[in-house]
RNA sequence: GGCCGAGUAGUUCAGUUGGUUAGAACGCCAGCCUGUCACGCUGGAGGUCGAGGGUUCGAGCCCCUUCUCGGUCGCCA
């Protein structure tokens, strides 16, 4: 017998006419031609050759096998009579001397077609998720996948970056999400918990003097799932530099991310370095959201003023956005579909009104616009729409409203690249919306910017701590968060001083980050890092809407994996063994 | 957990005001076809209309309950 395969279905072209090849594939399809004629579509990962027979005893075999079993087609290249310029084996043809079959599908009728997967039931995909990768458009993005993460690898290589790997069983840590958790099976009662991030890990790593490092990191978080959010667990690009600033931390992404996004993306890179930077509280006012879309040019603006004495009710005595966008020919109907759209995702109600081609105003709520008075505060060239919101979810609203109406009107909004920017100067504390009273609003390891000073004026009552920045970062990219980052809080006495004023002290800091307190007590860097989310690059990259298109095997919503079954049973004696008593348990598989 | 949408043949879907035997395309099976390549032609098989209950002379369609999937909000330091 030959080799098990001299080419691949992909690589055959003219030139190999008169080599006797063995290829091994799936057989894609089968077109019977007269009855002395057969075609089959051989296809393998790198693409598809035609097989072509006229002996009887071949076309009985191959007749006799279903699609999508593998085989081995021997035979003789040769030149088609009639070639397919739609492929790029177009022009050849292996005219079969012997068939193997390799691996029988015994089904003949498939849970979908295999070419046209990306429209099947999405449980079915999942749960066949190896015939539903066979298809090479689905094949595609994990392919995107696996480049991207290379380029992100090699890249931070070359900055000098360390790729270290952290434990994947740790320590429950008491903040954030929920953990995933494991039974300790020597230690009765106890848990390990997959992390939600290796942030300790890797700040633990810079006091211990690793420069730079970096992480293709699985983390764990068991929250429900969104489109761009897979349930359970995804992937970061996890780094970290010790005596770093946050200007260090951007330029490393700023060099990094936009060769990869240029060579890989479907689009091109509208963001030249240093990306704009734009405050957290300046991002809300403009854009309704800490993570805006560049690429739509609308802009939120406050026309509290011009409703002060209104007779609308829902205006009265009540913060008031609005969202002019010019241009604007959508009908009445379709205004109230895309503003219902809005409502849904914002808890707001939405008004409008139109600016028409006389320039006169128009439409939903125009009676109670003062033209003259709205015209000092916004643009209202004729054509132009606007949209409002009131309330204390007006800012939010404002926001949805600019996503949805910029991708809906015409010329708002460029799809075709990615622009980047850094949302800066979050607020390091809150007030609770549940405790109503000051807790931290993001992570407790952020440095508060201007440190301790800052920290013993709020203490001192000199400031009021709802004012005090921390040093924290957003990277959004087309109105996606990648990523968090930080210039981290090194010192154990800002550290404190943090917790302090948030009601907690020394005993919760140690109780909470003992190690990470205890190792910066021995002398820690400065440093800071940011973790992009590899998934949600991969999917900008692919163009993709739902993050499972770029997972190789993606749960559902419901953080279930079909395909395997998991979360599943587990038998009595493992219970046993982790000392776990379940008291309920659904029958299912 | 809230809200919205979907669930009809193996697959994707249509199904009018509640009215005959629930249709189409693709796939599958059989036959025909010697240059197909989304091959073509002819014929055929294939349905617990997600499940349960109700209204009605009569339910795929209306009502109630429930399950599943998706979107979204909550949530995601």
């Amino acid at each position: 017998m030959m080799q098990n395969r001299t080419h691949t279905c992909g690589e055959l072209r003219l030139e190999h006419a008169g080599q006797n090849v063995r290829l091994v594939g799936w057989m894609e399809n089968v077109r019977e031609v007269g009855g002395q004629l057969v075609f089959v579509v051989l296809r393998d990962f790198y693409g598809t050759t035609q097989l072509v027979t006229e002996d009887a005893a071949l076309i009985a075999a191959l007749k006799a096998l279903n699609k999508e079993s593998t085989i081995a087609a021997e035979g003789v290249v040769r030149e088609r009579s009639s070639k397919n310029p739609k492929l790029p084996t177009g022009d050849i043809e292996i005219e079969l001397s012997r068939v193997e079959v390799l691996g029988r599908c015994s089904h003949n009728e498939l849970p979908f077609e295999i070419n046209r997967s990306r429209d099947a039931d999405e449980s079915a995909r999942l749960k066949y998720r190896y015939l539903d990768l066979r298809n090479p458009a689905v094949k595609r993005n994990i392919l995107l996948r696996c480049n991207v993460i290379a380029a992100l690898r090699q890249a931070m290589l070359e900055q000098g970056f360390l790729e270290i790997t952290t434990p994947i069983l740790t320590a429950s840590s008491p903040e954030g999400a929920r953990d995933y958790l494991v039974p300790a099976r020597k230690h009765p009662g106890k848990f390990y918990a997959l992390p939600q991030a290796p942030q300790q890990f890797k700040q633990l790593l810079m006091t211990a003097g690793f420069d730079r490092y970096f992480q293709i990191a699985p983390c764990f978080r068991d929250e429900d799932a969104r489109g761009d959010r897979s349930p359970g667990e995804f992937y970061q690009l996890d780094m970290e530099m010790a005596f770093a600033t946050q200007e260090d931390v951007f330029a490393v992404c700023e060099q990094v991310l936009p060769p990869i996004f240029a060579k890989y993306g479907k689009y091109s890179v509208a963001s030249q370095p240093p990306f704009r930077r734009i405050p957290y509280l300046e991002a809300l006012e403009t854009y309704g959201t800490d993570k805006p879309d560049l690429r739509i040019d609308l802009r939120a603006f406050d026309v509290t003023a011009l409703f002060a004495g209104t007779e609308f009710g829902p205006f009265q005595n009540q913060p008031v956005k609005a969202v002019p966008i010019s241009g604007c020919a959508l009908t009445r109907k379709q205004i109230d579909k895309l503003l219902a759209d809005c409502e849904v995702q914002s808890g707001a109600k939405g008004y409008w009104f139109k600016v028409d081609e006389t320039g006169a105003l128009a439409g939903g709520i125009a009676k109670f616009v003062d033209k003259a008075a709205a015209e000092k505060l916004l643009p209202l060239a004729p054509n132009t729409l606007v949209v409002l919101a009131a309330g204390n979810l007006a800012v939010k609203m404002s926001g949805v409203m600019i996503k949805t109406f910029g991708a809906a009107c015409e010329g708002h909004m460029d799809r075709e690249q990615y622009a980047f920017c850094w949302i800066t100067d979050f607020p390091m504390y809150e007030i609770g919306e549940e405790s109503g009273e000051l807790e931290f609003c993001h992570n407790p390891f952020s440095m508060p910017k201007g440190g301790l000073e800052t920290l013993l004026k709020a203490e001192r009552g000199e400031i009021d701590p709802l004012t005090i920045m921390a040093d924290q970062y957003d990277i959004v990219c087309n109105g996606v968060e990648l990523s968090s980052g930080a210039v981290r809080n090194h010192d154990p006495e800002i550290m404190v001083k943090a917790f302090e004023l948030v009601r907690l002290g020394e005993d919760d800091v140690k109780a909470k980050f003992p190690a990470m307190y205890n190792a910066f007590t021995y002398g820690a860097p400065p440093h800071a890092g940011v973790a992009p989310g590899v998934d949600r690059m991969v999917m900008l990259l692919a163009g993709e809407d739902s993050i499972r298109e770029i997972i190789p095997f993606p749960m559902n919503k419901n953080a279930q994996d079909v395909m395997m079954g998991a979360p599943g049973a587990v038998t009595q004696k493992q219970l046993d063994e982790l000392h776990i008593a379940v008291t309920a348990m659904e029958e299912d598989g």
